[in-house]
DNA sequence: AACGCGTATGTAATCGTTTGCAAAGAAAGG
DNA sequence: CCTTTCTTTGCAAACGATTACATACGCGTT
């Protein structure tokens, strides 16, 4: 009964070599003699050896994982970026540490408490909130965004917000929409920003009312679109068209609208924006804009790793791919009106 | 231009103490004295040092972190349990490390991996559906188990899924119903399979009939309810009443019936399991049983915390209630039928 | 003066790896 | 037979913290 772990001395002892060939055998065989090999594997095997990873890392100056910071993880939006970050970490041997920084007081004292505290080799941010402010930290780990950031360098992987925008405005006046409204995601969170600008823009560039009654803001939740039904039910003027930040505030909007009596698309045609997996199942299905979730994550992941590996703050900032889908919760705007 | 991280050397050579003094002051303030605190405190305020958990970990013979296996972190019902872990192990100073089984070719084997790699003090397991052969391993760190598992007797936090499954059959009675179908989950999974077993015996036990075409396999996915409702409508003798053993199922199913021009719950009554943030915005809104994710989540990184400190591979193991919820998409079965 | 005791600090070993350097031996070339 | 070069291995010093043990000092007691 071997309750204790075998450490790299046992494996030395029992192969008659000394640590520093146990050592090299695992990490680099090529340069131990084929015979030397064998009897360490064997020895391995013996005493079911395992790599006290934290005495590694503790040598070499690394810790083998990576923060993911997020503002909720409760939100499924991330889940699947996740995903596409845990695909390329694991296989590279990297552990992926989550954190979330609504949880704490202070979001960007978090921040700087994982840039400091060297429990990471990089960081993945997937908050579009956080000061800029914490980069200038000396010595800190390279960061990676996956998503925008207000006026920073950084590299990122993102998504072409503002087009998405447009291209949801561009649907609306093609099946003959002229009073468009939007529902914003929370005030100072970069996505819900050129998305709203992205909107802006869009609309006169293509000559339609600009109005800012018809501009609601949430925060990207089912209940804030449910709220903004409610506001749309209450209005004189309605727009018969509403292009969402998320399509869980689209959901929680089409809840309310339905329940109180009203026909997506024909009362009011609406636009999301995400693609998460539910929207496809719902009644309309809703129409919106795709961003390959798992796709961010993946790339993120490489763009950390490349730039743990070469030791540099600086990288590439890549741009991935929108698509529009059009499904059933848009339609010409009711005649009459 | 201090490009070096600080070490505790520096500190205590700034201080004007050993290292040993340093620590304690970090540690245990109490035993040293308080003008030599106030030094240190100073000199590590003037240093900018920040402790260097992988050195720490290694002198204290733990790792600082947990691991939470899970079969597919894209699924948005293992978001809010992690959102419960975190936010007990980040203040208790845990890192939360994700993997997921299914990413990998054999999940069994990853379980194994973690359980020897000794990179962590202690494991959540989240998959219904791994081997119990695993636990044999000796040297192993404590595991918490968040659901069910065959046969086995690890400390778990669960939920009373034999019982939700009767609640649900329950409530189709008393509407009316005296035929009622199931949507199961995955074949193997202990959830599914105690859901079934609970939706069977409370049909016997109130005299229902029990008809093997009435039950429908599925694997939780909204994918998957889609094509138990494409089964529905190709049913010659159809169920009143269905009963699906998550959420996510019986959003999909919903979605295929209203577009083939059926109704609920006037056509068919269903209830979920699981109370996903979603299906109180769909309309008509889900009945469905609540599984309370974060609580389920928070007592489970509770009981895993408890054992790591105590140092015990055993633990009590914690029911969750569950509770029925009522909302629009269970009514009386359609007359003359 | 000797002793005991409590408090505060320092010394140095230790956790389990990795890796620069040196040494040993073999092969090759003159 | 003596260099030179190459391959293979071992020795021992890191990595940066924690902590058992030793030491030093102050103060009260006998």
């Amino acid at each position: 009964m071997d309750k204790k772990i075998a450490t790299i001395q046992d494996v030395a002892r029992v192969a008659g070599v000394s640590t520093a060939t146990v050592s090299r055998t695992l990490s680099k065989p090529t340069v131990v003699a084929a015979a030397t090999r064998e009897a360490v594997l064997n020895a391995v095997a013996e005493t079911g050896y395992r790599i006290n990873a934290t005495a590694s890392n503790l040598r070499r100056q690394r810790t083998g994982s990576v923060i993911v910071l997020l503002p909720n993880i409760a939100n499924p939006f991330f889940a699947q970026i996740l995903a596409g970050l845990s695909s390329i970490l694991t296989p590279a041997k990297y552990g992926m540490l989550i954190a979330d920084t609504q949880s704490g007081p202070d979001p960007d004292e978090r921040l700087v408490h994982y840039l400091t505290s060297g429990q990471a080799d990089g960081l993945i941010l997937l908050d579009g909130s956080l000061s800029p402010d914490a980069l200038k930290i000396p010595g800190r780990p390279p960061i990676v965004m996956a998503c925008e950031w207000m006026g920073s360098d950084l590299p990122s992987v993102r998504v072409e917000n503002g087009r998405g925008a447009a291209m949801a405005v561009g649907h609306f006046a093609q099946l003959g929409h002229r009073s468009v409204g939007h529902v914003t995601g929370p005030r100072g969170n970069v996505l819900a920003e050129s998305r709203l600008e992205g909107f802006r823009s869009a609309l006169t560039s293509l000559g339609l009312p600009l109005r800012h009654d018809w501009i609601l803001e949430g925060d990207f939740s089912m209940d804030s679109g449910a709220a903004a039904a409610n506001a749309w039910l209450a209005m004189e003027d309605r727009p018969t068209a509403l292009f969402f930040a998320s399509d869980e505030m689209a959901v929680g909007f089409m809840g309310v609208v339905q329940r109180a009596g009203y026909s997506v698309p024909e009362d009011v045609s609406i636009v999301g924006f995400d693609n998460i997996e539910i929207v496809q199942h719902l009644s309309p299905a809703l129409t919106t804009i795709r961003q390959p979730r798992t796709q961010i994550g993946i790339r993120a992941a490489e763009l950390l790793l490349r730039m743990i590996e070469t030791g540099t703050l600086t990288g590439p900032s890549d741009l991935i791919e929108i698509e529009f889908i059009r499904r059933g919760s848009a339609c010409p705007p009711p005649v009459g009106e």
